[in-house]
DNA sequence: CTAAATCTATACTATTCCAGTATAGTACTG
DNA sequence: CAGTACTATACTGGAATAGTATAGATTTAG
């Protein structure tokens, strides 16, 4: 029941990115330690997040990493599903399938579930890097 | 960011025994059966829940376990902080020191997460077994 | 009083997932 | 064309998950 630690190096990564003047990009190793993440896995947190489409790479001596769109149309939610697909606090709120083998459709403990859950993926939706970065100190 | 599966089966556990006439008891034999959970992991799952508090358990033949209280006054977050401890969305909402280590306080991404976390503990928190109970075809 | 039924408590195990490392390869710049 | 930097994937040790197994304690019935 907990975001893992690559999805919260991912934040910090996307924080960083959101902070920077629009354009500018920054290499893995700065990332690395700007933000205290590994600097092998950061290669494969980025990749993750490029191959979602949130950033965008620059190779090459000066490449690096940058936004691949404004800070305000990227939120939480968007980094998460990049790096651990759609959010699910249930398994059966995730696949179908699986959950139809022991229950029934009618469950009312995942119907709550359900409800809930909702509610928190239109929170993490609605937070986004724009506003993150505008309440940083 | 997922409930484990014997989180799951100990909600069906306790709406089984929510359904139960007052005083009523069921064997782990026969709950394991009506609610297809495995018959010697209930057995791990109702141990976790006495310890709780939320059932009571009764030895010998004719022996089992029932509610230890009124269905109205256990949630559904009362059973998951039985079997997984305290909610938390995020490591840094679990553990402040490690929070410490990487990242400062002020750090907007954990300050929305909080917020979030906070409405859905809230909503665990208001789902009772008494009206999942009520909401049953 | 004893045997059977039932829960208690803990140890054990196979598999999967996580966090991180390693490396061979591709693309860009000067 | 040499060096820098990203791309893509394979690999690994350790922890967590999902169960299983078992020795023991308690209650009831006969």
């Amino acid at each position: 029941m907990q975001l893992n630690q690559a999805t919260d190096y991912a934040f910090r990564a996307v924080l960083h990115l959101a902070s920077l003047p629009a354009g500018a990009v920054v290499s893995a190793r700065e990332l690395a330690e700007a933000q205290a993440i590994p600097p092998r896995f950061v290669l494969k947190i980025m990749h993750a997040l490029t191959r979602a489409g949130l950033v965008e790479s620059r190779r090459g001596p000066a490449g690096g990493f940058g936004l691949a769109r404004p800070a305000a149309e990227i939120s939480l939610l968007d980094v998460i599903e990049a790096l651990e697909g759609p959010v699910a606090i249930h398994r059966c709120l995730a696949e179908r399938e699986a959950c139809n083998k022991h229950c029934t459709s009618e469950c009312p403990v995942h119907a709550a579930l359900r409800g809930l859950q909702d509610g928190l993926v239109a929170g993490l939706r609605r937070a986004t890097f724009a506003s993150l970065v505008a309440k940083k100190p």
